[in-house]
DNA sequence: TTGTGCTGCTTTTTT
DNA sequence: AGCAGCACAA
């Protein structure tokens, strides 16, 4: 074996071979955190550790691939496979579903994503008569999940005065019941939300002596990345469980503690050694990732925030570039700016596009550049909010799968009960629901017995109903004999799924039938790799807790630019980055300027999102952007004029036009600061250049479509005499602009639109 | 019961 | 601009 502890700087080595007691790394960005964690394993196992003894805890399911990767380069497969390792949530779901039975929950109990949980607190509110308004089920759920991460119960919450008193406050008077009604229905589903694997894991811990011993006996050694982000119930259950041995590694960087949002407290870090008796601290200051402009600018920035450790980043590397600052007047300009930059750097042979990542405060400003990227032929890459996963028609049929496992999962049901259309329409399902909900059954228990609804439900209705029940007792049976990929077949033929979604010949459409496709191939794949257990069960498992990102592995093509917001890109580093939209309001969030927490968390963000650039790094921001429908115009952001202007690079303010100013203090406030730097060539005139207004469409785009009809290419049209046909081409101007029409029946026809009467079909 | 078209809301970030 | 939820019609 090679000494890996060579490849370490004396503090990382250090770090890596302190096994006596309990430690804390503060790893500032880009200072081989992954690597001293993977290595600090390595130590272990050949300190005599055996593989099963040792915990690791990450907060993606890709950070825990990318240890594993990395240590099969240094310790035998074997004993990777028979660590610990995975996100919070993945471990302890699967320690519940080995010890869950004590607390009544079957090891078959279904995970509730947050779609899953908000449909359900969504079904209370309406169940319980409340307003929708009043009781909006995103923000109930939060506060539902806030308690949970706090380990308030309803219980708890019910004698806790302040928090009644809160909610009374903001008129949600109604907040404890529903959630007692939630926690209640979760039971009864035998679910668990996210909150609820880690809850239930520290009911377990706390209530069953024998199994916390067992734990604590098992866990010899524990490590946790990303320390500064876990929250109250993570970090309990990191304490009860490392309390025998104290043998505990902890990792992280309050300078990256971006997720207070979810529960995380920065004081979990920052209090760390108050709660670790005899705490050896060691600090990763060396960045080895980026230049040092943009490790000062980063310092420059972070500085500004009073709540942090004391820890100075700096790095050996070269200065490099200065950091590339750019102010447009539109989200369009700014998109267009970003694709040529990409196209020019690709054309000299600087950077493959897989070295350029643009990161972006929310995920709705992805369009705009999806648009533009695609406009010029660059390939790129979106990890989106929503998991490939969550998406609709994928839920449809994992709800199938869910339902065979678990037939209490009622969220599955309502789910499926009528897809495909078998005539089982919301009324109906609104009878069994009250059904079920007065008699303390689940929904399944109730369509078991739908003959005694015979009073209220037609005959029709229930011998739909029948149907279902044998099908999906049908496909139950079927699961004993079938592995996941035959299953899921099963269901899609039987279900008629696939033959409904093929008939669906539009482009969304033929798009979903692509992503039901690409669902049975990743079932495949499972079932072809699985080295164990390749049951359909261990199948959900993992997707309810994946993320988008955790679905590139199998790409062949990698050779795309990425785009991410900032949140998603922490862990990850690239040659070159566009931190685009940095406006007041977008980043910093609006949400978040009014208080000085938030407000600290938002620069973090942003320290992040610096940090993650190796060598060249724009950052650009549009003077008006495109929002709700409307043109909105932001001043740059605060951000701005915290970095030390001698990392930055004032650009050339592109055709700035004050028509899109209402605040022009401000704007000018930021012209100022262009100006104060040299590079900046006679700010006055380009600034006081003034353009017509007509940002958003361009000619190529005014040619296809007809202002007066609105008729537009693409679209489905029904002529009196011709029938049904699409536009194919729109020429000439009003009043005699000319549409071709490709009809069904009739075939090519060009009509005049001032004659022709052509209306619009979906 | 299903389909359609209108209204009003949304966007902060995610395991 | 896009979408969910809802009212109303077929």
């Amino acid at each position: 074996m090679q000494n890996y502890l060579n490849e370490l700087n004396p503090i990382q080595a250090d770090a890596v071979k302190y096994l006596d007691g309990p430690s804390l790394i503060i790893a500032g960005a880009g200072s081989g955190k992954t690597r001293v964690l993977t290595y600090k394993i390595v130590h272990l196992l050949n300190s005599g550790y055996k593989p099963s003894n040792i915990l690791a805890l990450t907060f993606t399911n890709k950070a825990a691939r990318e240890m594993q990767t990395r240590m099969k380069m240094l310790a035998n497969e074997g004993d990777i496979n028979k660590l610990w390792i995975g996100t919070f949530h993945s471990i302890f779901a699967k320690l519940l579903r080995i010890e869950g039975q004590v607390m009544g929950f079957p090891s078959t109990f279904t995970i509730y994503d947050a779609d899953d949980a908000k449909r359900e607190i969504k079904d209370i509110i309406k169940e319980k008569k409340l307003d929708p308004q009043q009781y909006p089920a995103n923000e109930i759920y939060s506060r539902i999940s806030k308690a949970k991460n706090n380990l308030v119960l309803p219980s708890s919450y019910e004698k806790n005065y302040e928090l009644q008193k809160f909610d009374s406050s903001i008129k949600r008077p109604e907040t404890l019941a529903i959630y007692k009604s939630y926690y209640n229905r979760c039971r009864k589903a035998q679910a668990m939300d996210f909150d609820d694997l880690l809850l239930n894991t520290n009911i377990l811990l706390r209530d069953y002596p024998d199994i916390l011993d067992k734990y604590q006996n098992l866990f010899k050694y524990i490590l946790v990345d990303e320390y500064q982000d876990t929250n109250v119930s993570q970090y309990i259950i990191v304490k009860r469980l490392s309390a025998l041995h104290k043998k505990i590694c902890v990792v992280g960087d309050d300078s990256q503690s971006i997720y207070s949002f979810r529960g995380a407290k920065i004081e979990n870090i920052l209090n760390f050694e108050k709660d670790f008796k005899n705490l050896k601290t060691f600090k990763l200051e060396q960045n080895y990732r980026s230049t040092k402009n943009i490790v000062n600018a980063a310092n420059s920035l972070i500085e500004k925030n009073v709540n942090r450790l004391k820890k100075v980043v700096f790095t050996e590397n070269e200065v490099g570039d200065k950091i590339y600052l750019k102010q447009f007047v539109d989200d369009k300009k700014e998109a267009y700016f970003v694709g040529d930059s990409i196209k020019k750097y690709k054309l000299n042979n600087e950077f493959d596009y897989s070295d350029i990542a643009i990161l972006y405060r929310t995920n709705s400003q992805s369009r705009t550049f999806e648009e533009v990227l695609r406009r010029k032929s660059i390939p790129y890459k979106i990890y989106g909010s929503i998991s490939f996963y969550q998406r609709a028609e994928i839920k449809d049929i994992v709800a199938y799968l869910r339902l065979i496992i678990n037939k209490r999962d009622d969220q599955a049901i309502k789910r499926i009960i009528n897809y495909p259309k078998r005539a089982i329409g919301n009324t109906t399902m609104q009878k069994i629901i009250n059904v079920a909900n007065s008699n303390e059954l689940n929904i399944w228990d109730v369509l078991l017995q739908i003959e005694k609804l015979s009073k209220i439900l037609s005959v029709r209705v229930i011998n739909a109903i029948r149907k279902f029940v044998n099908l999906i007792d049908y496909l139950t049976e079927e699961m004993q004999k079938l592995d996941a990929f035959e299953l899921v077949n099963l269901v899609l033929e039987k279900t008629t799924i696939k033959q409904v979604m093929s008939n669906d010949t539009t482009t969304e459409g033929v798009n979903k039938y692509q992503n039901v496709e690409e669902f049975t191939n990743a079932v495949r794949d499972f079932t072809d790799n699985a080295d164990d257990d390749r049951s359909i069960t261990k199948f959900l498992e993992e997707i309810a807790l994946a993320t988008d990102q955790d679905k590139e592995a199998d790409d062949q093509d990698n050779n795309k630019v990425t785009m991410m917001t900032v949140h998603a890109s922490k862990g990850l580093e690239f040659k070159k980055v566009y931190i685009v939209g940095m406006e007041e309001g977008l980043f910093p969030s609006y949400l978040s300027t009014s208080n000085d927490r938030e407000l600290e968390e938002e620069r973090r963000l942003m320290y992040v999102a610096i940090t993650r650039c190796e060598k060249i790094l724009h950052i650009t921001s549009a003077a008006s952007r495109m929002k709700w429908g409307k043109y909105t115009s932001a001043a740059p952001s605060r951000f701005l004029t915290e970095i030390n202007p001698k990392y930055l690079e004032m650009g050339v303010v592109e055709e700035k036009n004050d028509d899109f100013f209402e605040n022009k203090e401000e704007f000018n406030n930021f012209a100022d600061r262009i100006r104060a730097t040299k590079s900046y060539p006679k700010p006055e005139e380009k600034v006081l250049k003034k353009i017509k207004p007509e940002p958003t469409k361009n000619i190529e785009q005014s040619r296809q479509i007809d202002k007066k009809t609105g008729l537009e290419v693409g679209m489905k049209v029904e002529h009196t005499k011709f029938g049904r046909g699409k536009i194919i081409e729109i020429i000439g101007n009003f009043p005699n602009t000319k549409a071709i029409v490709n009809f069904e029946q009739a075939g090519q026809k060009t009509l005049l639109l001032k004659f022709a009467k052509l209306t619009i079909i979906k």
